[in-house]
DNA sequence: CCGCATCCTCTCGGATACTG
DNA sequence: CAGTATCCGAGAGGATGCGG
């Protein structure tokens, strides 16, 4: 396991100091853009969705419900659609007969998915340990 | 606006690739770790207590609750379970009268911090462009 | 094929009161 | 002080059928 240098957690106070010092604590979460950002985009399936597009570049509805394993229409479409508006996807209808609708990140998505991906990583490493701890603190 | 490089882009489906490609994607979520792990670790007043756990090294509850505003007695005795179970977060009772509970970042924990400290930093970044594209996609 | 509308269920989470 | 117990409402999300 990694080890941590005093430097390495005062530099981590710093940077949440920065993130949150100059919020007041009372304030409503309303007024917390981190959280409101987040709420959207480190969503459970919001990650799955972005992740999925990040690698096969263009994904149609269908497609992405299959990968997207036990989402439902509802959700899917839910969600894609608060990606769309905060920009991390684009969508684009074809008007044939079926329609065909595309899925692509965009530019700004991409730049997302690249740094979920560095905390996805990290949890995929690092998931043994964690279910391993959950397993023997069940037995306490 | 950071660029991205084609480079980059094929470097993050290499890595995808890694996260998912061997796992069959028609599983049910239950067997998918990343999101299992991922559930926890990054719901929203999960990431929260351990920024600001992150940031006091210590705090008893009362107190988190008081910095974590918003959240309610039983969520957040919830979530520290849980977060204590998965190895992030040691709790300490003093048995005084009256009891005196700390809270605590585990060596664990305040690695995945340091992590989820890149991803928060980036949104705190972005988060006026994403609003804004929020707010003209309402106007469409 | 895409995805909305409906219905219905069921969990999450808030408020409050209470105990070691 | 640190939670647990209880109640309750809101809304997330699943299933299905239909329409463009």
């Amino acid at each position: 396991m990694e080890t941590i240098t005093e430097n390495q957690k005062v530099r981590t106070i710093k940077k949440i100091e920065k993130m949150f010092g100059h919020i007041d604590y009372k304030n409503p979460p309303e007024l917390c853009p981190v959280r409101d950002v987040m709420s959207v985009a480190s969503d459970q399936w919001s990650t799955l969705i972005l992740l999925w597009l990040g690698y096969f570049k263009t994904l149609r509805f269908n497609k992405l419900k299959k990968y997207v394993y036990g989402i439902s229409n509802k959700v899917l479409s839910q969600r894609l659609k608060v990606l769309e508006a905060d920009g991390y996807v684009s969508r684009k209808a074809y008007p044939e007969v079926p329609i065909r609708v595309e899925y692509t990140l965009t530019d700004f998505g991409q730049l997302y998915v690249e740094k979920l991906l560095d905390l996805t990583e990290w949890i995929q490493t690092n998931s043994p340990k964690i279910l391993a701890n959950r397993e023997r603190y069940g037995l306490l």
